[in-house]
DNA sequence: ATGGCGATTGCGACGATTTGCAATAGAGCT
DNA sequence: AGCTCTATTGCAAATCGTCGCAATCGCCAT
Protein backbone atom coordinates (compact mmCIF):
# COMPACT_ATOMS: atom_id res chain seq x y z
CA UNK A 1 0.00 0.00 0.00
CA UNK A 2 1.96 2.71 -1.30
CA UNK A 3 1.52 6.70 -0.83
CA UNK A 4 2.38 6.77 -4.49
CA UNK A 5 -1.47 6.73 -4.50
CA UNK A 6 -1.95 10.31 -4.36
CA UNK A 7 0.17 12.68 -5.28
CA UNK A 8 1.23 13.76 -2.16
CA UNK A 9 3.69 16.15 -2.90
CA UNK A 10 1.33 18.37 -4.96
CA UNK A 11 -1.26 17.89 -1.98
CA UNK A 12 1.17 18.96 0.81
CA UNK A 13 2.41 22.31 -1.95
CA UNK A 14 -0.94 23.24 -2.61
CA UNK A 15 -1.65 23.76 1.44
CA UNK A 16 1.46 26.35 1.19
CA UNK A 17 3.81 23.43 2.95
CA UNK A 18 7.29 22.33 1.52
CA UNK A 19 8.52 18.84 -0.10
CA UNK A 20 11.76 18.48 1.98
CA UNK A 21 13.76 15.14 1.79
CA UNK A 22 13.53 14.59 5.55
CA UNK A 23 9.08 14.32 4.25
CA UNK A 24 9.68 12.10 1.97
CA UNK A 25 11.76 9.71 4.15
CA UNK A 26 9.28 9.86 6.56
CA UNK A 27 6.80 9.39 4.78
CA UNK A 28 8.69 5.87 3.17
CA UNK A 29 9.17 4.73 6.67
CA UNK A 30 5.64 4.70 7.50
CA UNK A 31 4.71 2.68 4.00
CA UNK A 32 7.25 -0.06 4.83
CA UNK A 33 6.82 -3.05 6.62
CA UNK A 34 2.98 -4.41 7.38
CA UNK A 35 1.11 -1.67 8.34
CA UNK A 36 1.43 -0.53 12.00
CA UNK A 37 4.53 1.14 12.24
CA UNK A 38 6.04 2.77 15.68
CA UNK A 39 8.12 5.57 16.16
CA UNK A 40 10.59 3.72 16.64
CA UNK A 41 10.71 1.32 13.65
CA UNK A 42 10.04 4.90 11.39
CA UNK A 43 13.31 6.43 12.95
CA UNK A 44 15.45 3.13 12.31
CA UNK A 45 13.75 3.27 8.93
CA UNK A 46 15.08 6.75 8.45
CA UNK A 47 18.65 6.59 10.00
CA UNK A 48 19.44 3.82 7.35
CA UNK A 49 18.80 6.07 4.74
CA UNK A 50 20.25 9.02 6.31
CA UNK A 51 21.44 9.06 9.93
CA UNK A 52 21.32 12.59 9.35
CA UNK A 53 17.88 12.92 10.39
CA UNK A 54 17.25 14.52 13.50
CA UNK A 55 15.09 12.56 15.93
CA UNK A 56 12.77 16.00 16.84
CA UNK A 57 12.54 16.19 13.01
CA UNK A 58 10.79 12.73 13.00
CA UNK A 59 8.75 13.33 15.67
CA UNK A 60 7.57 16.97 13.96
CA UNK A 61 6.80 15.47 10.68
CA UNK A 62 4.81 12.92 12.13
CA UNK A 63 2.65 15.28 13.65
CA UNK A 64 2.74 16.80 10.93
CA UNK A 65 1.55 14.15 8.59
CA UNK A 66 -0.67 13.59 10.88
CA UNK A 67 -2.60 17.17 10.89
CA UNK A 68 -2.83 16.77 7.35
CA UNK A 69 -4.23 13.91 7.31
CA UNK A 70 -1.79 11.74 5.07
CA UNK A 71 -1.22 9.32 8.42
CA UNK A 72 -3.40 7.95 10.92
CA UNK A 73 -2.11 7.27 14.28
CA UNK A 74 -3.52 4.92 16.40
CA UNK A 75 -3.07 4.91 20.38
CA UNK A 76 -2.93 1.06 21.31
CA UNK A 77 -2.19 1.62 24.90
CA UNK A 78 0.69 1.94 27.07
CA UNK A 79 1.45 4.64 25.72
CA UNK A 80 2.16 2.67 22.01
CA UNK A 81 0.95 4.78 19.43
CA UNK A 82 1.42 2.94 15.80
CA UNK A 83 1.16 4.90 12.00
CA UNK A 84 0.26 4.18 8.99
CA UNK A 85 -0.58 5.28 5.83
CA UNK A 86 -4.25 6.95 5.47
CA UNK A 87 -6.50 6.03 2.97
CA UNK A 88 -6.49 2.18 3.28
CA UNK A 89 -9.78 0.81 4.34
CA UNK A 90 -10.50 2.72 7.19
CA UNK A 91 -10.38 0.58 9.93
CA UNK A 92 -10.42 0.34 14.05
CA UNK A 93 -8.05 -2.05 16.61
CA UNK A 94 -9.01 -4.93 19.17
CA UNK A 95 -6.15 -4.92 20.91
CA UNK A 96 -6.16 -7.83 23.58
CA UNK A 97 -5.09 -7.32 27.04
CA UNK A 98 -3.69 -10.45 27.13
CA UNK A 99 -1.71 -11.21 24.12
CA UNK A 100 -1.44 -7.51 22.69
CA UNK A 101 -2.32 -9.30 19.56
CA UNK A 102 -4.47 -6.72 17.53
CA UNK A 103 -7.27 -7.42 15.45
CA UNK A 104 -9.32 -4.87 12.90
CA UNK A 105 -13.22 -4.09 12.69
CA UNK A 106 -14.47 -2.38 9.98
CA UNK A 107 -15.20 1.37 10.18
CA UNK A 108 -18.78 0.06 9.25
CA UNK A 109 -18.71 -2.15 12.48
CA UNK A 110 -18.61 1.09 14.19
CA UNK A 111 -20.69 3.63 12.16
CA UNK A 112 -24.37 3.12 13.58
CA UNK A 113 -22.43 4.07 16.84
CA UNK A 114 -21.26 7.00 15.48
CA UNK A 115 -24.46 8.06 13.92
CA UNK A 116 -26.74 7.26 16.88
CA UNK A 117 -24.05 9.77 19.05
CA UNK A 118 -24.88 12.46 16.25
CA UNK A 119 -28.91 12.06 16.36
CA UNK A 120 -28.88 12.39 20.26
CA UNK A 121 -26.23 14.61 21.47
CA UNK A 122 -25.54 16.10 17.98
CA UNK A 123 -21.86 15.47 18.37
CA UNK A 124 -19.86 14.71 15.09
CA UNK A 125 -17.53 11.69 15.81
CA UNK A 126 -14.04 12.57 13.74
CA UNK A 127 -12.35 9.91 15.43
CA UNK A 128 -11.14 7.58 12.71
CA UNK A 129 -8.59 5.69 14.26
CA UNK A 130 -10.08 4.27 17.48
CA UNK A 131 -8.60 1.47 19.63
CA UNK A 132 -10.75 -0.84 21.61
CA UNK A 133 -9.45 -3.46 24.81
CA UNK A 134 -10.42 -7.00 25.83
CA UNK A 135 -9.77 -10.34 25.49
CA UNK A 136 -9.81 -12.13 22.20
CA UNK A 137 -11.67 -14.86 21.83
CA UNK A 138 -8.38 -17.04 22.16
CA UNK A 139 -7.33 -15.42 25.47
CA UNK A 140 -11.25 -15.93 26.90
CA UNK A 141 -10.65 -19.44 26.23
CA UNK A 142 -7.62 -20.02 28.34
CA UNK A 143 -9.63 -17.94 31.06
CA UNK A 144 -12.19 -19.85 31.33
CA UNK A 145 -9.80 -22.72 32.02
CA UNK A 146 -7.49 -20.89 33.55
CA UNK A 147 -9.06 -17.80 35.97
CA UNK A 148 -5.80 -16.71 37.24
CA UNK A 149 -3.93 -16.74 33.59
CA UNK A 150 -3.40 -13.51 32.80
CA UNK A 151 0.01 -12.23 32.17
CA UNK A 152 0.55 -9.24 34.98
CA UNK A 153 1.36 -5.98 33.44
CA UNK A 154 0.11 -2.45 33.26
CA UNK A 155 -2.93 -2.50 32.15
CA UNK A 156 -3.70 0.19 29.24
CA UNK A 157 -5.04 3.44 31.06
CA UNK A 158 -8.73 3.10 28.71
CA UNK B 1 -18.94 9.90 44.97
CA UNK B 2 -16.42 8.60 47.74
CA UNK B 3 -14.36 5.16 47.57
CA UNK B 4 -15.10 4.14 50.85
CA UNK B 5 -17.95 2.47 49.95
CA UNK B 6 -15.58 -0.21 48.67
CA UNK B 7 -13.54 -1.77 51.21
CA UNK B 8 -10.32 -1.32 49.01
CA UNK B 9 -7.59 -1.57 51.78
CA UNK B 10 -8.75 -5.16 52.25
CA UNK B 11 -9.13 -6.33 48.42
CA UNK B 12 -5.74 -4.72 47.78
CA UNK B 13 -3.87 -6.73 51.39
CA UNK B 14 -6.02 -9.84 49.88
CA UNK B 15 -4.05 -9.65 46.60
CA UNK B 16 -0.93 -9.34 48.03
CA UNK B 17 0.02 -5.54 47.97
CA UNK B 18 0.01 -3.11 51.18
CA UNK B 19 -1.90 -0.09 52.18
CA UNK B 20 0.12 2.87 52.87
CA UNK B 21 -0.63 6.70 53.91
CA UNK B 22 0.47 7.28 50.36
CA UNK B 23 -2.03 5.06 48.45
CA UNK B 24 -5.04 6.84 50.90
CA UNK B 25 -3.73 9.97 49.90
CA UNK B 26 -3.59 9.93 46.77
CA UNK B 27 -7.07 7.49 46.87
CA UNK B 28 -8.33 10.61 48.57
CA UNK B 29 -7.13 13.20 46.25
CA UNK B 30 -8.56 11.85 43.06
CA UNK B 31 -12.27 11.48 44.71
CA UNK B 32 -12.13 15.22 45.67
CA UNK B 33 -13.31 17.42 43.20
CA UNK B 34 -16.17 17.03 40.43
CA UNK B 35 -14.66 13.94 39.39
CA UNK B 36 -12.04 14.22 36.02
CA UNK B 37 -8.40 14.95 37.90
CA UNK B 38 -5.30 15.76 35.95
CA UNK B 39 -2.05 14.24 37.49
CA UNK B 40 -1.00 18.32 38.52
CA UNK B 41 -4.15 18.36 40.93
CA UNK B 42 -3.59 14.88 42.46
CA UNK B 43 -0.30 15.93 43.28
CA UNK B 44 -1.21 19.69 44.41
CA UNK B 45 -3.71 17.79 46.73
CA UNK B 46 -1.45 15.64 48.12
CA UNK B 47 1.16 17.77 48.50
CA UNK B 48 -1.27 19.69 50.45
CA UNK B 49 -1.72 17.15 53.08
CA UNK B 50 1.63 15.84 53.00
CA UNK B 51 4.70 17.65 51.01
CA UNK B 52 7.11 14.55 51.46
CA UNK B 53 5.37 12.55 48.98
CA UNK B 54 7.55 11.75 46.15
CA UNK B 55 6.41 12.98 42.40
CA UNK B 56 7.79 9.72 41.29
CA UNK B 57 5.61 7.79 44.06
CA UNK B 58 2.54 9.38 42.63
CA UNK B 59 2.51 8.40 38.96
CA UNK B 60 3.89 4.91 40.45
CA UNK B 61 0.93 4.81 42.98
CA UNK B 62 -1.73 6.61 40.32
CA UNK B 63 -0.37 3.52 37.57
CA UNK B 64 -0.83 0.92 40.60
CA UNK B 65 -4.64 2.20 41.19
CA UNK B 66 -5.04 1.87 37.86
CA UNK B 67 -4.02 -1.83 37.11
CA UNK B 68 -6.10 -2.80 40.42
CA UNK B 69 -8.93 -1.29 38.66
CA UNK B 70 -9.94 1.02 42.05
CA UNK B 71 -9.17 3.98 39.64
CA UNK B 72 -9.66 4.69 35.84
CA UNK B 73 -8.02 6.85 32.92
CA UNK B 74 -9.28 8.32 29.86
CA UNK B 75 -6.82 10.01 27.87
CA UNK B 76 -8.89 12.93 26.10
CA UNK B 77 -6.19 14.23 23.87
CA UNK B 78 -2.94 15.87 23.23
CA UNK B 79 -1.54 13.81 25.95
CA UNK B 80 -4.02 15.11 28.35
CA UNK B 81 -4.96 12.34 30.48
CA UNK B 82 -7.81 12.86 33.79
CA UNK B 83 -8.27 9.88 36.62
CA UNK B 84 -11.37 8.88 38.43
CA UNK B 85 -12.33 6.76 41.19
CA UNK B 86 -14.05 3.70 39.54
CA UNK B 87 -17.10 2.08 40.17
CA UNK B 88 -19.49 5.44 39.68
CA UNK B 89 -21.75 4.99 36.45
CA UNK B 90 -19.68 3.96 33.87
CA UNK B 91 -19.54 6.44 30.82
CA UNK B 92 -17.06 7.75 28.23
CA UNK B 93 -16.39 11.01 26.57
CA UNK B 94 -17.01 13.19 23.42
CA UNK B 95 -14.14 15.86 23.32
CA UNK B 96 -14.37 18.44 21.11
CA UNK B 97 -11.50 18.90 18.93
CA UNK B 98 -12.70 22.75 18.66
CA UNK B 99 -13.19 24.07 22.22
CA UNK B 100 -11.90 21.02 24.41
CA UNK B 101 -15.04 21.26 26.03
CA UNK B 102 -16.42 17.27 26.99
CA UNK B 103 -19.43 16.24 27.64
CA UNK B 104 -20.15 12.72 28.63
CA UNK B 105 -22.26 9.69 26.87
CA UNK B 106 -23.54 6.61 28.90
CA UNK B 107 -22.29 3.30 28.74
CA UNK B 108 -25.73 2.34 27.10
CA UNK B 109 -24.95 4.18 24.04
CA UNK B 110 -21.76 2.26 23.58
CA UNK B 111 -23.27 -1.04 24.93
CA UNK B 112 -24.25 -2.20 21.07
CA UNK B 113 -21.46 -1.84 19.34
CA UNK B 114 -19.21 -3.65 22.30
CA UNK B 115 -22.03 -6.33 21.74
CA UNK B 116 -22.40 -6.68 17.73
CA UNK B 117 -18.15 -7.17 18.04
CA UNK B 118 -18.63 -9.89 20.24
CA UNK B 119 -21.15 -11.48 18.25
CA UNK B 120 -19.46 -11.01 15.37
CA UNK B 121 -15.49 -11.07 16.13
CA UNK B 122 -15.83 -13.39 19.48
CA UNK B 123 -13.49 -10.32 20.97
CA UNK B 124 -14.73 -9.16 24.43
CA UNK B 125 -14.64 -5.57 24.54
CA UNK B 126 -13.40 -4.28 28.25
CA UNK B 127 -12.54 -1.01 27.43
CA UNK B 128 -14.31 1.20 30.40
CA UNK B 129 -13.26 4.47 29.38
CA UNK B 130 -13.62 5.55 25.64
CA UNK B 131 -13.11 9.11 24.55
CA UNK B 132 -14.16 9.79 21.45
CA UNK B 133 -13.01 12.82 19.26
CA UNK B 134 -15.27 15.45 17.02
CA UNK B 135 -16.99 18.48 16.76
CA UNK B 136 -19.71 19.43 19.25
CA UNK B 137 -22.97 20.89 18.13
CA UNK B 138 -22.06 24.44 18.76
CA UNK B 139 -18.84 23.98 17.22
CA UNK B 140 -20.01 22.28 14.29
CA UNK B 141 -22.79 25.57 13.62
CA UNK B 142 -19.52 28.21 13.97
CA UNK B 143 -17.70 25.78 10.98
CA UNK B 144 -20.94 25.78 9.33
CA UNK B 145 -20.61 29.93 9.17
CA UNK B 146 -16.75 29.97 8.86
CA UNK B 147 -15.03 27.55 7.20
CA UNK B 148 -11.98 28.03 8.66
CA UNK B 149 -12.37 28.72 12.22
CA UNK B 150 -11.16 25.76 13.81
CA UNK B 151 -8.09 26.61 16.26
CA UNK B 152 -4.79 25.31 14.81
CA UNK B 153 -3.56 22.71 17.13
CA UNK B 154 -2.32 19.37 17.05
CA UNK B 155 -4.86 16.75 16.04
CA UNK B 156 -4.91 14.47 18.72
CA UNK B 157 -3.67 11.00 17.26
CA UNK B 158 -6.48 9.15 17.30
C1' DA C 1 18.88 30.42 -13.97
C1' DT C 2 18.83 33.47 -10.07
C1' DG C 3 17.09 35.86 -5.91
C1' DG C 4 14.52 36.33 -1.88
C1' DC C 5 10.99 35.09 1.41
C1' DG C 6 9.80 32.29 4.93
C1' DA C 7 8.94 27.35 5.97
C1' DT C 8 11.69 23.70 7.86
C1' DT C 9 15.62 21.67 10.03
C1' DG C 10 19.32 20.69 13.44
C1' DC C 11 20.89 21.73 17.71
C1' DG C 12 20.85 22.50 22.43
C1' DA C 13 18.17 23.10 26.45
C1' DC C 14 14.23 22.26 29.16
C1' DG C 15 10.41 20.09 31.71
C1' DA C 16 8.01 15.79 32.28
C1' DT C 17 8.07 10.95 33.22
C1' DT C 18 10.49 6.61 34.16
C1' DT C 19 13.82 3.70 36.31
C1' DG C 20 17.58 1.55 39.47
C1' DC C 21 18.82 1.17 43.94
C1' DA C 22 19.29 1.52 48.91
C1' DA C 23 16.55 2.62 52.87
C1' DT C 24 12.06 2.30 54.97
C1' DA C 25 8.10 0.35 56.84
C1' DG C 26 3.53 -2.69 56.14
C1' DA C 27 1.69 -7.17 57.59
C1' DG C 28 1.73 -11.85 58.96
C1' DC C 29 3.75 -14.88 62.39
C1' DT C 30 5.46 -16.21 66.90
C1' DA D 1 5.26 -6.64 71.20
C1' DG D 2 8.99 -8.02 68.44
C1' DC D 3 10.87 -10.27 64.20
C1' DT D 4 11.21 -11.15 59.36
C1' DC D 5 10.35 -10.76 54.76
C1' DT D 6 9.75 -8.04 50.95
C1' DA D 7 6.62 -4.44 48.89
C1' DT D 8 7.03 0.37 48.61
C1' DT D 9 9.24 4.79 48.89
C1' DG D 10 12.55 8.65 48.13
C1' DC D 11 16.28 10.04 45.72
C1' DA D 12 18.99 10.81 41.83
C1' DA D 13 20.21 9.66 37.28
C1' DA D 14 18.50 8.48 32.77
C1' DT D 15 15.19 8.87 29.12
C1' DC D 16 11.65 10.87 26.41
C1' DG D 17 9.26 14.37 23.88
C1' DT D 18 8.91 19.48 23.15
C1' DC D 19 10.50 24.08 22.26
C1' DG D 20 13.19 28.38 20.84
C1' DC D 21 16.35 29.95 17.79
C1' DA D 22 19.76 30.54 14.12
C1' DA D 23 21.04 28.46 9.83
C1' DT D 24 19.36 26.12 5.78
C1' DC D 25 17.08 25.34 1.58
C1' DG D 26 12.27 24.74 -0.95
C1' DC D 27 9.49 27.21 -3.94
C1' DC D 28 7.62 31.08 -6.34
C1' DA D 29 8.45 35.17 -9.10
C1' DT D 30 11.41 37.36 -11.96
Amino acid sequence: MSHYRWDYAALMRGRGFRVTPQRQLILDAICEGSGHTTFDEIFARVQIKSDAVNRATVYRTINFLCEQRLVVAADIGEGHTVYEIAGDTPHHHLVCLNCHQVQQISHDTVKDLFAKIEREQGFHVETDHLALFGLCAACQAAEAKTPTFRQHHHHPHN
